[in-house]
Order: C-alpha cells, then sequence, then structure tokens
DNA sequence: ATCGATGCAAAGCGTTTGCAGGGGT
DNA sequence: ACCCCTGCAAACGCTTTGCATCGAT
C-alpha cells in the first residue's frame, strides 16, 4: 500500500465525493465504506478482500471481512470500484470502473493499473474488416477486454 | 455439446496420440482421462467442471466429480488443455493450450474460441514505442491475453 | 423513528485432499 | 507386482447469507 498521490481518478475523491456517489446509488455513506474505499485507492496494486480487511483493520479494529465484502459489493455497484477475476485465487478490487487495461505479473499474481487508454479501435488495428468478419460469425463484439503479462520490477 | 468435426487441433487426437500426450508428461492413459478429454474437444464452448462431469457420465455413470477435476488438471499439467478464469462461478476448460483469443457471452456466460491467430505485434501496433515506454516504468511484458466481450447469436 | 448497515456465526459453492480399493503398466 | 488412479467423503478457501443489534438519515 503506499499514500494516495492523487495519480488515479477516484483518488482525489473527498469524502463528500463519495458520499454523493454513494446516494446517488441508493447507499448510505459509512466510516466502514470510506476506509474501504480509501484502502483501495491508496494501494499500488489491486488488493484482494482480505488484504483490505487486514489494511483496513488499522483504522477500523473491530471491522468484519463480511462487512469489507459487503462494502467492495456496493462499491463496485455505485461503480466506484471494479472485481477482477482470478485464475486462481480470491478476486481483486479496483478503485476504477472505466474501461482500461491490466498488467498482472506472472511471479507475484499482482495485478496493476496500465498507464495506457482504452482503445475503442484495436480491433480495427488488428484487422480492419475483423468486427463485420466475426459478426457474419455469430460474434456481436462490444468490447475488449486486454490484459499484459510479465513480471514487474519496480525502479 | 456438439459432435467432434475435426476444426479443433485437439480433435483429431486419436485415443494413441492421447496416450502418447499423456504417457510423455508421466501420466497413464485411462479411460477417464480420454472421456473428459473427448467431452473438452466436442463442446462447443468450453465447459465447467460441474457440465463435464454431467456430460461424462453417460459414458461413464459412475465417475466421480473429484475423478473430472483431477482428469483437467492432468490435462492442463500435460498441455493437452487450459483452465480459463471466470469473473464469477466456476472455471471453464479449453482443449487448446496455445495462445489464442476468447469471446465471452455478457449474456450467457459462454466462453468460445476465436478464429483469430495470436497477434505478437499486437502491442505494436497499438503504438510501436509501447513496449519499451512500459518497461521503462518496471513493467516486463511477455505476452497478451485479449477476450473480446458481446453476444452470440448463432447463425 | 425508521430502516439500512454492521458484526458475528453459519452456510454456501467450487475445488482439493486423504485414503482404501481397483486398474494400468 | 508394482504403484498410479479412482471413487467416496471430508476438508478446504473464498464468499455470501441470516439475524440481532447498531447507527445514519
Amino acid at each position: 500500500m503506499r499514500q494516495a498521490t492523487g495519480e488515479k481518478p477516484n483518488c482525489e475523491a473527498t469524502e463528500a465525493q463519495l458520499r454523493r456517489s454513494l446516494e446517488a446509488a441508493g447507499w448510505r455513506f459509512t466510516k466502514q465504506r470510506a476506509a474501504v474505499f480509501n484502502c483501495l485507492c491508496s494501494a499500488d496494486c489491486h488488493p484482494t478482500a482480505e488484504q483490505v480487511y487486514q489494511a483496513v483493520r488499522s483504522v477500523i479494529p473491530n471491522i468484519s471481512l463480511a462487512t469489507v465484502y459487503k462494502a467492495l459489493e456496493t462499491l463496485v455497484d455505485a461503480h466506484l470500484a471494479a472485481k477482477l477475476a482470478d485464475a486462481d485465487g480470491p478476486a481483486r478490487y479496483d478503485c476504477r470502473s472505466d474501461a482500461h487495461y491490466h498488467f498482472r505479473c506472472l511471479e507475484t499474481g499482482q495485478v496493476r493499473d496500465l498507464p495506457l487508454p482504452y482503445d475503442e479501435h484495436l480491433l480495427d488495428k488488428l484487422d480492419p474488416a475483423l468486427v463485420d468478419s466475426l459478426r457474419r460469425q455469430g460474434f456481436h463484439v462490444t468490447g475488449h477486454r486486454l490484459e499484459l503479462v510479465g513480471h514487474y520490477q519496480n525502479v
């Protein structure tokens, strides 16, 4: 975990902004949800529910793991976070909900955001006629998920 | 599930070929492993362990779900299949182990292979200087996973 | 005051494991 | 004959749920 530095979209969200987003989605603002959200935003790579739980306990010692899971689900529902599947092992949570790409370290399993914009025309770059060709075969493509894999070496 | 039509790489594998691949990886040939492999190859979209179990029971009625899981793990180890993560819900199994792309139907959750070659130069097409730029930020990219999403409408 | 959120414990689901007996080499 | 594999059942890890109480509006 690192301190929030304002690099990530949601990180600048003040408590008031978080409250507005939650209420806009029909949820109440609670300190548990705020703590979970702040944990996600200050993490340098996308944590698991258990990692969020351990981190948040230093702020709210008696929070329960079930509450962490419910808070994460609430944040996802309010489009304040996204849930990322993991082939083996627990899911990871990302405080960005906009379309973007991820990097997965094959050595540690860590998942990070890539400083790379979502490219709506990726398929055209692969092959300009691709989407039409796929549609003729029954595949109606509305988006894509790209994950780069390798290893991460902090500099 | 559909009948094997020979379109998929592993589908032409005779029992003898399957035996050779298993033994090359240090495993024995058993009818349970053969039945599980045949089920994967004849499926029109990548099944879950439970779906394999239900399908294989018509061939080996007393097979256990644990054996199906072990057979799938064995096939993955022998590079005769691959395991695909699912955001929510069980994993899916693919009788191809070469790098290729998938299509995920957002309505049914079904996953299919795409008739699309793996493009090693995808990142260069996104941006020729991308890999170098990422490496300077600590991301050492060795491959990528691309999944197209949308809905599938059989024609 | 109302009604949603929390914390706890128990249940749930997909998957893995331990083990005695059966089957492949 | 050896030892791996199977089938059964129990355990497992991650996640969700039921419920009484607490807290936000």
